[in-house]
RNA sequence: GGGAGGUUAGCUCAGCGGUAAGAGCACCUGCCUUACACGCAGGGGGUCGCGGGUUCGAAUCCCUCACCUCCCACCA
């Protein structure tokens, strides 16, 4: 694509960070084919509502859902990440109706129509928002391809659903007892409601019973009583049998109150006796079902009294008309007690009031034979959940579904697809016309008219991974790219998307959409709390990128994503890792001006380098084999973690050191130019997924980057393992090396030795073949440990002298001045000696039972032994350190 | 009430039978060593929640308890 020329000294995101996403789109690079000869992979997006902004959350299912395309694509699928949208039917109505009142209207007074209107064209207005956001992130959606749940193709799969589902008897319309919003004036499904733990009052109020005598009577909503029908007892409650058949006189009313006995009843609750309500309590309502008993509507769709109640609470809200009831029933005398009460409540989760269970006409799917192949397919393996921990609620969830209420009294989504004539008749068709042809041969006359109700918006969503790539129609796309391949998603809304996915999923297409589930986490702030406005703990991605760098956010995003695991995220990670942002950067801008004409080589051989060049490729072709380890198996914390150890440690702490003297002259080795480059190449494409940008950015200025992928690093391939390049005997000199010189540096700062002093450093090794490799490794003994002169040979009397941890058999010494230790030092000595001493003892008697000898396996035991000689050694060079001070 | 998960370094978390327990950040010491002070080198710090058990061997497996999180649930 486009190179620059100088790498700037500074590193900084933004210079690069929307110029490539800019060029990437201008380039379709992210665009899917269809058909296609190469391997499909296809991951939608969770569509976000289209009038909201993206959150921390977001951030990290786009990072994932982002690293899984474009690894895939790297690897020569035909990938296809699908963006798209959600109308989000609540909430953007209310977002409409709050914009509305500001301007001193609402919804009823403008009309249905007008206000749809202005819902699309706040719909408009905020659409590009998130296209925005999710291009700061780097997402590599295919924009060609995006959808919108209310778009004409998605509400066409909307209506075919549905009228299928209706024909098919799954769907139904019926007068039940729904959960109800009197704040959204909506129904709402058993998922939107959430239990609040509420401190609230358990009311003891005495019914006076037919022909004298009264019960008592435990409520927890004396405004409900108002609609009571009966009064339960559990049937081996040996208190009240003798009450069946007879009848208590409800006050304030005087209605003739029915006992029954059901099981239901809890015996020990309260006075064991238990008025029902049909109209305002599920419980009741299914007693009053099974006992053939009616009931009373006394709260209406606004939450306040019905006429029902009597002229003195009607039209009173329910809430008031509670302590009114109170007040008369304590002036009636028949209030017997109040207690505190602690419960549960259901409440609204979008309206957040206290829901009232109302009878009201509503859609419901009858969803149990779905659920039960959602649970197959779960159980058959046919779906998986990544990782598994979510199996058990799926399981739980599923086996006691419910019917779903579907239908909502709102204006803004799909209206239902039913059509009634003016007697009353019902006719559920794919359209108006197919409505009022449908009529017309059944002989029915007079206008129809529409439901006016709309669809619950997770119904349009739970067709998403079908309808987005042209269900019903038998497009090519959905030839292609269906069933998907991935979902990342929010554990949260396993059961309001994903199972929902699943159901329709198999129903309508026979499929399972999606073979892998991989629930993420909820992001967290730095202390584990759940992010919310009140606290102020909100983290807005759009900041964070604008101050750390898309690449630090996505990366340390990523590396969080622990199995079945929150995660918290915090400023300082980020900034750490916009500092190993940095690290790449410089490692990079070295690179090009050390390596003078070498190029990037597509292959390499191991023939004819030095060991440091072979190390680092065994290295390399080890960590490519981790990380499309744990990118399949979606671990990225771990993948995360192998990157950015290979290379800040491998990578820029040895081998870059180990190059300097190569790359300058001083000790000349055959081609580390190009396998500097080469590496850095691997490396760039290794972390590409995870940092989009700044790989391109830099792979980009790689000489002879062209003969990888002649465009971008996005459709490079990604780097595999390479056994030939891998060396457990390479790897093993180098450790040699390596520990070597980390224990000559310890020995230097233990020691004090100033950096700049001259040292004269001895090198003693037990193996002839480990004192002829050190001896070759000699420039880099002097770079590396900054040492003047390096003697093979012990010792001489009075040098400090150490041995090196993890490598038997080599001592070095540091020949100075002889100086007496300081306290400090003789401390820190002893105490690493009574620690190493109580090691040794440990050791020692493991290694003397017999048991141990006998049971544990050969190596265990020959890696034990060794190391207590080790052991034992250190001793010794330590014993003599402080006796020769 | 049922279920799931957690309790490891100051903080956030890895590790989940092999015996010296890891990372990042924070902390301490010394360094602007010719890529990087968003850096380099060195270092301190943990009886792996408590108590039992299994095992030659347990942070890792089993059990008890404690505390914390979350999900589901119709004691009015």
């Amino acid at each position: 694509m486009t190179q620059r020329d100088e790498l700037d000294k500074r590193f900084d995101p933004k210079s690069y960070e929307s110029a490539w996403q800019r060029r990437w789109s201008d380039a379709r690079i992210f665009q899917a084919e269809a058909p296609s000869g190469r391997p499909p992979f296809c991951l939608m997006i969770p569509p976000p509502n289209v009038t909201g902004k993206l959150h921390v959350g977001h951030a990290l299912q786009t990072a994932l859902q982002d690293v899984l395309t474009r690894w895939r694509r790297m690897l020569g699928y035909n990938a296809l990440f699908l963006p798209g949208t959600d109308h989000a039917g609540i909430s953007t109505q209310l977002m409409v109706e709050r914009q509305l009142a500001s301007e001193g209207l609402d919804r009823k007074t403008l009309g249905r129509e007008r206000f749809v209107e202005r819902a699309w064209q706040w719909k408009d207005l905020y659409h590009g928002n998130i296209r925005r956001q999710l291009d700061l992130l780097g997402a590599s959606c295919d924009w060609s391809r995006e959808r919108f749940t209310l778009d004409v193709g998605l509400s066409a799969a909307v209506r075919e659903a549905f009228v299928r589902l209706y024909r098919e008897g799954l769907i139904s319309r019926g007068e039940y007892l729904v959960n109800w919003s009197p704040a959204l004036g909506t129904a709402i499904s058993d998922l939107e409601v959430e239990m609040k733990t509420v401190a609230g009052k358990l009311y003891h109020v005495a019914y006076p019973l037919e022909g004298g005598g009264q019960v008592e009577v435990a409520t927890t909503r004396p405004e409900t009583m108002l609609g009571d029908t009966a009064i339960a007892f559990h049937p081996d409650d040996e208190r009240y049998r003798h009450l069946l058949g007879r009848a208590a006189i409800l006050p304030l009313v005087g209605r003739r109150l029915p006992f029954i006995a059901d099981s239901a009843v809890e015996p020990e609750f309260g006075t064991g006796l238990v008025k029902i309500t049909p109209f305002h309590d599920p419980n009741d309502f299914e007693m009053a079902r099974r006992h053939q008993l009616p009931g009373v509507s006394v709260i209406d769709q606004q939450g306040r009294m019905t006429e029902a109640a009597g002229p003195e609470l009607a039209g009173l809200d329910r809430f008031a008309a509670r302590n009114k009831v109170v007040e008369r029933l304590r002036e009636q005398g028949l209030l017997v007690r109040v207690e505190e009460h602690v419960h549960n409540v259901g409440h609204s989760q979008r309206g957040g009031e206290p829901i009232e269970p109302l009878v009201s006409l509503q859609w419901f799917c009858d969803v149990r034979t779905m659920a039960e192949r959602a649970l197959a397919a779960l159980r058959e393996g046919r779906l998986r959940l990544v990782p598994d921990s979510f199996d058990k609620t799926w399981e739980h969830w599923l086996s006691q579904i419910k019917p779903w209420c579907i239908s909502r009294q709102l204006w803004w989504g799909h209206q239902i697809p039913a059509w009634s004539s003016p007697e009353g008749r019902l006719f559920v068709a794919r359209s108006a016309e197919e409505a009022a042809a449908e009529a017309a041969r059944e002989g029915v006359a007079g206008p129809l008219t529409q439901d006016p109700d709309v669809l619950d918006t997770w119904f349009s969503a739970a067709l998403w991974p079908f309808s987005t790539l042209g269900w019903p129609e038998a497009t090519v796309d959905l030839a292609t790219f269906y069933p998907t391949s991935v979902l990342v998603t929010g554990h949260d809304i396993l059961f309001f998307w994903v199972a929902r996915m699943v159901m329709t999923g198999l129903h309508f297409t026979g499929q399972v959409p999606f073979a892998t589930v991989h629930p993420t986490g909820l992001v967290r702030d730095a202390q584990g709390i759940k992010m919310s406005k009140m606290r102020g703990n909100v983290l807005d991605p759009v900041d964070l990128i604008d101050e750390y760098g898309a690449d630090a956010v996505r990366f340390t995003l990523v590396s969080l994503d622990s199995p079945g695991r929150d995660i918290p995220l915090n400023r300082e990670q980020i900034a750490g890792y916009r500092a190993f942002g940095n690290k790449i950067w410089n490692a990079v801008r070295f690179a090009l001006a050390r390596v003078g004409e070498a190029r990037v080589e597509p292959e390499i051989e191991t023939e004819g380098l030095d060991l440091c060049e072979r190390w680092i490729l065994s290295r390399l072709s080890r960590v490519a084999a981790e990380v499309e380890e744990r990118f399949a198996t979606f671990r990225f914390d771990e993948a995360c973690n192998r990157l950015y150890h290979f290379f800040w440690g491998d990578l820029c702490d040895w081998y870059i050191e180990l190059a300097k003297p190569a790359l300058s002259g001083e000790a000349p080795r055959p081609r580390t130019g190009a396998v500097l480059l080469s590496v850095l190449d691997r490396s760039l494409r290794l972390l590409h997924p995870v940092m989009p940008f700044l790989t391109e950015e830099l792979w980009q200025r790689l000489p002879g980057h062209e003969a990888v992928h002649p465009r971008t690093i996005c459709l490079a391939p990604y780097p595999r393992r390479e056994e030939r390049w891998e060396s457990a005997e390479v790897e093993g000199r180098m450790e040699v090396l390596i520990q070597t010189v980390t224990r000559l540096r310890s020995l230097r700062a233990e020691l004090g030795v100033p950096p700049n002093a001259k040292v004269t450093l001895y090198l003693a090794a037990a193996e002839q073949e480990t004192a002829r490799f050190l001896a070759g490794q000699e420039p880099l003994l002097h770079f590396l440990g900054r040492v003047d002169s390096v003697v093979f040979g012990a010792a001489p009397e009075g040098a400090r002298r150490d041995t090196v941890a993890g490598v038997s058999g080599v001592e070095i010494g540091l020949a100075l001045e002889r100086q007496a230790l300081d306290e400090h030092e003789r401390g820190r000595l002893a105490r690493e000696l009574a620690k190493l001493a109580g090691e040794i003892a440990r050791a020692e008697q493991r290694l003397g039972d017999p048991q141990f000898l006998a049971k544990a396996p050969a190596e265990v035991v020959a890696g034990g032994r060794a190391r207590l000689a080790a052991m034992r050694e250190r001793e010794q060079r330590l014993r003599d350190s402080v006796g020769g001070a």
